[in-house]
DNA sequence: ACCTGAACACCGTTCAAGT
DNA sequence: ACCTGAACACCGTTCAAGT
């Protein structure tokens, strides 16, 4: 399995390191996932090339940045998968990550892109699998429509989130939210809370 | 109003604004909507300076090449505009729409940007009036959620034609298609069909 | 091992010169 | 008016030289 960025172990590699991550995290907040990697680079005080040597891809710089985010996620989902109400947790948490990826710039593109890309990704697998385990859950109490796949699940999802990032509101991604939710109960559970 | 790209009246500009579009269109198609400016110029045997003069921006060029494509898409929603199921003929364009959209390479990702742009572009218009008009009809008998604008209806299609367009199974679109639209059914016109 | 600046390649945009 | 190739700017990627 594709492996989360190891940390270098030397002192001066390991400071290089973090100063990326500091500086593409600002860089990423502020001018969106395709912020230039030189003026990362530069903000790090760090030569261009030392960057390409600890992040190969652009993707990995980003999974390396929302590493905390994707994982508090993936942490959000255990919690919520001894919930009572199956349904609602999965709600919960798909709100969650919508809510997540509206607000990190680059999160939902990045998500998006795992999604797409080899299936070895840590960061697509850990997001996976922590959407399976509720959705199976859900589906098995009959609450949800079982012809639903976590693959397609996790697409609408960061659509929906793709869809609304640049946008002022964030009621608007809610909105759009609950319409999915709604889509997504089988007839008879669609009573349950939200 | 942002008006459609206007046609050279001089020869030699009009033969070159043609073969412009032929090329940009195919290399929207094997390519996608992101192919180089340059390469498309050297396949229609022009400047590359003469491609940014008759299409200043890549969107222009792309909505130049999906005009005919939105025209259609405008004309058909007219012709559903009297079906007599109203909820049934909001669906079915959107699925036209989201069909076209993962088809066509870069339409889905030019509608969105449309939608994202200047009130005033005329793709951006003409698309909205043609779904507000049946969106409106739907949302008067009681079929389709009063608590849905026109643009978030666009959003979710876009984002759904985005989210498929990689992808080599076209029942996938689809799929995520009905959970949408079984979404956005009032709960009383839930059994009328797809 | 790791770092660096410079070189290279690519692509979008602009411009001076031509018809 | 319109066209053209070349120049320019930008950014990602690679490399030769340094510690």
């Amino acid at each position: 399995m594709t492996r989360p960025p190891a940390r270098p172990r030397r002192a001066d590699a390991l400071r290089n390191y973090e100063r990326l991550l500091a500086a593409a995290t600002d860089a990423f907040a502020e001018h969106g996932p395709q912020a230039p990697l030189d003026d990362i680079a530069r903000a790090a005080g760090v030569g261009n090339a030392t960057l390409y040597r600890h992040f190969p891809t652009r993707q990995a710089l980003l999974e390396a940045v929302f590493h905390d985010h994707i994982q508090r996620l993936c942490h959000r989902a255990e919690e919520l998968a001894s919930a009572p109400q199956s349904a609602a947790a999965l709600m919960s948490w798909l709100k969650d990550v919508a809510a997540q990826g509206s607000a990190a710039h680059g999160l939902a593109a990045s998500l998006m892109a795992a999604m797409e890309g080899p299936e070895d990704s840590w960061c697509r697998k850990a997001v996976s699998d922590a959407a399976a385990a509720l959705l199976a859950r859900a589906q098995e109490a009959g609450e949800i429509r079982i012809d639903v796949t976590v693959r397609q699940l996790l697409k609408l999802v960061n659509a929906i989130a793709l869809a609304t990032e640049a946008d002022p509101k964030p009621e608007e991604a809610d909105r759009l939210l609950d319409i999915l939710l709604n889509g997504l109960r089988t007839p008879s559970g669609r009573r349950a809370g939200a």
